[in-house]
RNA sequence: GCGAAUGUGGCGAAAUUGGUAGACGCGCUGGAUUUAGGUUCCAGUGGGGAAACCCUUGGGAGUUCGAGUCUCCCCAUUCGCACCA
């Protein structure tokens, strides 16, 4: 064996072993118990960043650890190949989106390769390719067969140079990225699917997800955001005709504090209004032209104007005036709302900027109410009772909304209802690097579905964005067809599917991605659910809540039989590094990537600041932030590999920080990945330049070697648990660096000490092998083994060597820290009570005191507690 | 703004069920060996104190024999908010 621990060669031998043994092929096998663990694909962005190795890495730990426990284990790899940054590749480039799209997968394909991954490359898929997307267009179909999918305006964000829309990423400051140019809002028919069909069941079934993150069912239930209030009109004379104006609230107990309505912009009594109102039509412009972004509108200033308009309060008869706010949202309810300003913190806000009149109608024993300054208790639910509401008075929050509700249905004007904050997913998209709709408008028909065995609409992959509009509407050869259903003239749609479609069920499509006929087949009853998923947080909701929805769209239509597509979910934390820069007095900021600063330290390494390499000059630090291109602040993975292997990558990814924590990057701590790998490689080749020990009988050792062997089979107990339970990779990677430390600390030459020398590197080798499995996989072999450790089971623990006579036994006084004590492990509680009183250390703060109670807590300490 | 999370030495972190705070790694200090240097090995390393001992888990209160862990309030940071993926 080679004294120096070479990544280069060990890596390349290792994988050239996994290739030719097809060590990673997954068959289905009805016999064997199947586990199928998947990480997020990665959109082909051009190179691999530490996210990606992040997150393949804990699927692969997860892999390997699974496959060492005897399951047949499936690791597939694809690619979320449609997509903006392609688009915008060839705008910069000139190249197409197809061959940029390509040559990306062909390079990161490369990397993913060189990091080991025991992933079954047979089943690869990318979404961008005909035979994946056709059944994108086919399932669109039988959704607009069932009603799922269907058409209706919706709003985008209109650049006017560049006559294109633009996604909201695109939208700086409200003005577009590239032009400059003010945005607008434009309204254009588009296609939804109506995930609001199953809002109730998204709900209801994160209770058959408990192998999911707490957090992340909290979120997914906030999204879906299920209210029962009260919908309700306030009528109103237009012209002479009865007319409704309809509101939703969940507070319609302060409904006789209401004093205005306030309706969107786009609102029909807002443009009625506004037509004798020159004034309110250039508000209502300039709400048109604002953001369709929810955090913006949230947080931007609540303006309002007085549409002159009054309706009538549905209760009390009294005029009630309407106003037009730009917070109000045409497509949130009924794009109108009532105010009740003593109720409601941002209408007790908006009230008192336009001196609108605000009426206390809840109150609460003991808190007098003023209109000065808003305080928690007047939204309160709880504790709140109806006052100066008539005949409400004195009733709870329940009971007057259901007195209330009662009194509005008696009248007609109102009843309860449920309602959602999920919306309905909006898939079109005017762009050309995505899944076109399978849809021709036809002059005479109509939109008339894509006939089946006309599938797939095949999109042309020759085509370069320019920035102005969709570059298929300028492809006769595309746009041009005939309608199926009458054989005239007509035009194909342009838009394109949202990229979530694609990533919506490629899960399944990895089960059979080798069949042509049909979206999938009974492989999936074999395979699916995913049994365990791994991916970033920041697909907590979308990318998660799109999936469930999709595969129950697919369980009703048969094509699958599972509720919930992924068992068990691991979510990662972001790989996050410093951002240095300078800010030159004019001008844009400067970042400077972490790998050219060199910091400076004092002598007890206290950071005291920090120069650019090139010229010593020096730069400022802007704190810790998630790995991005415009603070400069990523790592290149390449370089890492290259420099230190692969398996030192892997290693100090998994031992930063737990797998769903935040990881900060660290040259250093890659450093000591690489020693600690060095180490072991050298203790093994040291341990097998000497013949290999006789067999041993451990039950005769020394006490040392006792306790040697004891904390091998221990970390062997403890990794088992960290990996296979609690996922925390880093807590199993240091017990074996401390098992490490104390085999590099044992000097005892003597053939029971080789023998438990052997035992403990055969078991490191093993439990490491799924975290670092070039090297193990080559220290395998120097151990005197055949084949490859990938393929042998995980060892189990020897509990006679977990066997000790004596426990050390922590002693406190009042809490407090002061002895330690050895009892005899079967020891009773009243006995070891009496070691530790006996204990001299613990003696000085117990002498001469009234000891009023002694807590035994077995195997773990004695506390002592004394009065004074 | 709403929703979700996080906060522990100089730094990344550990403490799994309310029971020894700081495992493991980095950095730093001193020493040894080798080298042109990176390397490798040994010892030390939360703060204060001569010591006994005291203090210490973002801040403040509380529950408990005992709180990093539980409860309440406050502060800071990060992520998501529907056309980035």
């Amino acid at each position: 064996m080679d004294e120096h621990y070479s990544p280069a060669q060990v890596e390349k031998d290792a994988q050239a072993y996994w290739d030719t043994h097809q060590s990673f092929k997954a068959v289905e096998d009805p016999k064997r118990e199947k586990f199928y663990c998947l990480s997020m694909f990665p959109y082909p962005s051009g190179k691999l960043h530490m996210g990606h190795v992040r997150n393949y890495t804990i699927g692969d730990v997860i892999t390997r650890h699974q496959r060492m426990h005897g399951k047949n284990v499936l690791q597939p790899m694809g690619w979320d190949a449609f997509g903006l940054p392609a688009e915008n590749a060839a705008m910069a480039n000139g190249v197409p989106p197809a061959k940029w799209t390509y040559d990306n997968i062909a390079y990161m394909r490369k990397q993913l390769k060189s990091l080991g991954f025991a992933i079954d490359w047979g089943r690869e898929l990318a979404t961008c390719k005909p035979e994946y997307y056709k059944w994108n267009q086919w399932l669109f179909l039988r959704m607009l067969e069932k009603g799922i999918a269907y058409k209706k305006t919706g709003v985008v964000n209109w650049d006017p140079v560049d006559q294109t829309v633009l996604a909201n990423e695109q939208v700086i400051d409200g003005r577009g990225w590239r032009t400059g140019a003010v945005i607008e809002k434009r309204e254009i028919p588009m296609y939804y699917l109506a995930i609001t069909q199953y809002a109730e069941e998204l709900l209801v079934d994160l209770d058959k997800l408990p192998e999911w993150p707490e957090r992340v069912r909290a979120m997914q239930a906030n999204w879906i955001g299920k209210s029962t209030g009260v919908r309700f009109a306030f009528p109103y004379k237009l012209d002479d005709r009865d007319e409704k104006l309809w509101v939703f609230t969940t507070r319609a107990d302060t409904i006789m504090g209401v004093t205005f309505c306030a309706v969107a912009a786009e609102h029909p009594l807002a443009t009625h209004a506004a037509k004798n109102s020159p004034k309110l039509q250039a508000f209502i412009d300039e709400c048109k032209r604002g953001t369709v972004m929810e955090a913006d509108i949230a947080t931007m200033e609540k303006k309002g104007i007085p549409a002159g308009i009054s309706v009538t309060h549905p209760l009390t008869g009294e005029p009630i005036p309407v106003w037009v706010g730009n917070y109000v949202l045409m497509g949130y309810g009924e794009g109108a709302v009532m105010a009740v300003p003593a109720h409601d913190e941002r209408d007790f806000h908006f009230a008192k900027q336009y001196k609108l009149p605000i009426k206390q109608v809840i109150g609460v024993e003991g808190e007098k109410f003023s209109t000065d300054t808003w305080q928690e208790w007047y939204a309160d639910k709880e504790r709140g009772r109806c006052v100066r509401s008539g005949k409400y008075d004195g009733l709870g929050y329940g009971v007057a909304v259901d007195a209330i509700a009662a009194d509005l249905k008696a009248k007609g004007l109102g009843a309860k209802q449920v309602i959602w904050r999920l919306r309905d997913w909006g898939v079109s998209r005017q762009r050309y690097w995505g899944c076109p709709i399978p849809i021709i408008h036809c002059d005479h028909c109509g939109d008339v579905p894509v006939p089946d065995k006309d599938l797939p609409v095949v999109l042309p992959e020759d085509c370069v964005p320019d920035g102005s509009g969709n570059p298929l509407t300028k492809r006769p050869d595309f746009v041009n067809c005939l309608c199926p259903k009458c054989g005239k003239p007509a035009r194909r749609e342009t838009d394109t599917m949202d990229t979530f479609v694609d990533s919506s069920w490629y899960y399944a499509r990895f089960c059979s991605s080798d069949i042509a006929n049909a979206m999938v087949d009974e492989r999936v009853k074999y395979w699916m659910p995913v049994d365990q998923y791994i991916g970033g947080i920041e697909h907590a909701i979308l990318h998660l809540l799109y999936s469930r929805f999709w595969s129950k769209v697919m369980r009703d239509m048969q094509l699958v039989s599972y509720d919930e597509p992924f068992s068990r979910l691991l979510t990662q934390g972001m790989v996050l590094n410093e951002i240095f820069f300078r800010k030159p007095p004019t001008g844009r900021i400067i970042y400077f990537n972490p790998a050219d600063v060199e910091l400076k330290l004092d002598d007890r390494g206290q950071r005291i600041g920090a120069v650019f390499k090139s010229d010593g000059q020096p730069v400022e630090s802007g704190g810790i932030g998630t790995m991005s291109k415009s603070k400069n602040n990523g790592i290149d993975p390449q370089a890492l590999i290259e420099q230190y292997g692969a398996d030192t990558a892997r290693l100090f990814t998994m031992f930063a920080a737990p797998p769903e924590m935040t990881l900060e990057w660290s040259d250093e701590g890659v450093a000591g990945a690489y020693r600690f790998l060095k180490r072991l490689w050298k203790l093994v080749a040291d341990h097998v330049s000497k013949p290999f020990p006789a067999k041993c009988d451990f039950t005769n050792l020394s006490p040392a070697l006792r306790d040697l062997r004891r904390q091998v089979h221990q970390t062997l107990a403890k990794v088992t648990d960290d990996i296979g339970r609690r996922r925390t990779f880093n807590t199993a990677i240091a017990a074996v660096m401390e098992l490490a430390n104390a085999l590099g600390k044992l000097e005892d030459g003597s053939d029971a000490a080789r023998a438990v020398r052997h035992e403990a590197l055969e078991l490191m080798t093993l439990i490491l092998s799924p975290i670092v499995p070039h090297i193990t996989h080559a220290l395998w072999l120097a151990l005197g083994h055949q084949g490859s450790v990938a393929d042998r089971r995980w060892p189990p623990v020897d509990t006679t060597a977990l066997k000790q006579d004596n426990l050390e036994i922590v002693v406190q006084v009042n809490g407090k820290l002061r002895g330690r004590v050895s009892v005899p492990v079967q020891a009773a509680d009243d006995k070891v009570r009496e070691i530790a009183l006996a204990d001299e250390a613990v003696a000085r703060y117990v002498t001469g005191k009234d000891v009023k109670k002694v807590i035994v807590v077995p195997g773990k300490l004695v506390n002592i507690v004394v009065a004074g």
